[in-house]
DNA sequence: CGAATCTATGTAAACGTTTTCAGTAACCGT
DNA sequence: ACGGTTACTGAAAACGTTTACATAGATTCG
């Protein structure tokens, strides 16, 4: 069918080891035979076949991306980076989603193995003794958004959720709020653990007594805003003055049951966010969040995990914290700051600060 | 360093031959041999190499997505749907995203050939030439919302955008408007066009006259919806009364602009979208819109391909068209609908009528 | 000027599987 | 008892590369 190394080695009259090297450019080639080897090549569209240079370098120039039932932009974004700074080296990109749920973590790391030469693994949910059971250690692997151990034999890259979360409170106090209730995410999730730790230190820390009855549980989604939503419009006493969501879509979703209930933002209660989706401008109030750059985070991960495969995973494990950013807008009322155009190439909106 | 079948074969006391059957369930074996062979493969946690497998198999059981460079939720919808199609049957997904801009289309392809038995493109933007050249014919390709080709080689499935919008704008027509505003998406995108040639079919079939002024530039973005917006609320004659966006992104955007230059839907304007992005319910108000189903796009794409690797690409092509569907909310004044919780899993929000 | 180094090429062994072919032993029907 | 299946297993040839080694001529060097 396809044309091999063979045809082109014939049809140009060398060996194979001759059209191998100035394929790969190694080792001395007359110009003329390479000129010659190299046109041959392309009328015969000769195109080396992956498994077997695979077979024999131990290399598949490819990484594989371990995913969990990921919803909205964060799967997108994070793709793009991680994608961006792999193809930049001539990889690709073995993506699986979904690898949550049953047991079959292990099988999907398993049907990974002999395909990719490292490991991007996002999973928030999984604890480390699960983790560690299932993933192979002959290959570099960087878990992205996992829980923290020191003691792991993978590189490591969050996002710093914690102070973050401790931030937006900081911010929230500074305008006055006393009693600012908080969302939470999911509760195995890692994130949203690490979030909810931000928000009650930064209490404690700001002498502000915690209150069991301002946290409402969520689930990350619209509809997990909304119902805690319901219920803060409906206290009776002890209400909050300000409402920070653990991420974006519930503060969203908060924000429509206020609405519904008859409460505006940012008069009746401060809203505030996290994650910093690009929809976040476009609501009314625009929303106050803590920005994360997820494609960095991805291309950060890239970045490591080709570095563990250059040194072969005898590389020095690394334990990353990527910093976030308070973005204040409108909905907390401090600062009414216009309505800007998005560049989504910088993700640059509202008004910033170092968190 | 890792465990191969040779290591197996010794290990049991059989031949190399006999642990690959037992490995792929082909040929007789005895039931104690198979034993052994399983409990071998097992303490020694062998794993076969997929890439001396793909070599002589000549299978890689992988299938290729090539994408442009897509924000927001589509690509995590579609990347899902055709994850679980895929996982299925036991393959995996080589994802390439940007594949865009500059001519490097075909670096992309060849790239890809020899590692994914089967490939599906999304490419709303190429030309059918251009893909024609670049893509391989030697497997089975799966074209996703590109430019419809009667002789294309190649399957191709389609979101019936044309029907969507054109039932959108009968909808608008149906609650009395008669000025009714389109924001169009980018130009180039096979998408947006279909979009349009709805959007105006639908105004000559029910007699409206199309007037180019109640058109306006888009590009599927919230800033894009935003300068529309602002351009209609300072019309001081001949302003629509119903406004339909090419997608969801740009209503948001759009209905931002018109809260900020005072005006309110549905009371001054009508406004609705199309995509049906989860977000839409907790718009204020909740956003009429036309639903399509990403998830169910990807895996059918997926079906489609792993159909042709089946029948070794001498499968009869086919051309696909998924339905859309009306969702009602209250951005038209229409229906009322109370809020609901949302059910991501099956995305029946609203009130739905067959498009 | 012989030895050593370099340049350009070819030969052939590996990489880890699957699969064809062949072989042995047991069984079946006549 | 004997040819013909059948059940099980092994030997070895592929698959398409890369690369260590070999070779032969040209150049350099002491």
């Amino acid at each position: 069918m396809s044309v091999t190394i063979k045809d082109v080695a014939r049809t140009a009259r060398v060996s194979v080891a001759t059209v191998s090297r100035v394929l790969n450019g190694k080792g001395p080639v007359l110009e003329t035979t390479r000129a010659r080897i190299q046109s041959t090549v392309e009328s015969l569209g000769y195109v080396p076949h992956g498994a077997a240079r695979s077979l024999i370098t131990r290399r598949t120039n490819t990484i594989g991306v371990l995913l969990p039932d990921i919803y909205g932009e964060f799967f997108s974004e994070l793709i793009r980076g991680i994608d961006a700074a792999v193809r930049r080296v001539g990889f690709h990109l073995l993506v699986s989603s979904s690898h949550g749920e049953r047991g079959e973590t292990g099988a999907v790391f398993r049907a990974m193995r002999g395909r990719v030469d490292g490991l991007i693994v996002l999973s928030p949910d999984l604890s480390v003794p699960v983790l560690r059971a299932s993933i192979p250690e002959s290959i570099p692997v960087v878990l992205v958004n996992s829980p923290s151990d020191a003691t792991s034999p993978f590189d490591l890259i969050n996002i710093d959720n914690y102070n973050g979360a401790f931030t937006m409170v900081r911010h929230l106090h500074s305008l006055g709020h006393q009693r600012i209730a908080f969302v939470r995410g999911p509760s195995p999730n890692v994130d949203a653990a690490e979030r909810l730790r931000g928000y009650r230190e930064a209490l404690r820390a700001l002498g502000i007594a915690p209150f069991d009855d301002v946290e409402f549980p969520g689930n990350f989604r619209e509809d997990g805003g909304y119902g805690a939503g319901q219920r803060i419009a409906n206290m009776s006493s002890g209400a909050p003055t300000a409402i920070f969501a653990a991420n974006d879509a519930m503060a969203i979703g908060c924000l429509a049951a206020l609405r519904d209930a008859g409460r505006s933002v940012p008069e009746d209660f401060a809203l505030a966010g996290f994650d910093d989706i690009p929809i976040g401008i476009f609501t009314a109030p625009p929303l106050t969040s803590v920005h994360v750059s997820i494609a960095e985070l991805g291309g950060s991960a890239a970045d490591r995990v080709l570095h563990g495969i250059r040194l072969e995973n005898a590389h020095k494990r690394m334990h990353l914290t990527l910093p976030t950013t308070l973005v204040v807008r409108e909905s907390c009322g401090s600062a009414p700051t216009p309505r800007e155009n998005r560049d989504p190439s910088n993700g640059i909106n509202g008004r910033r600060r170092d968190a």
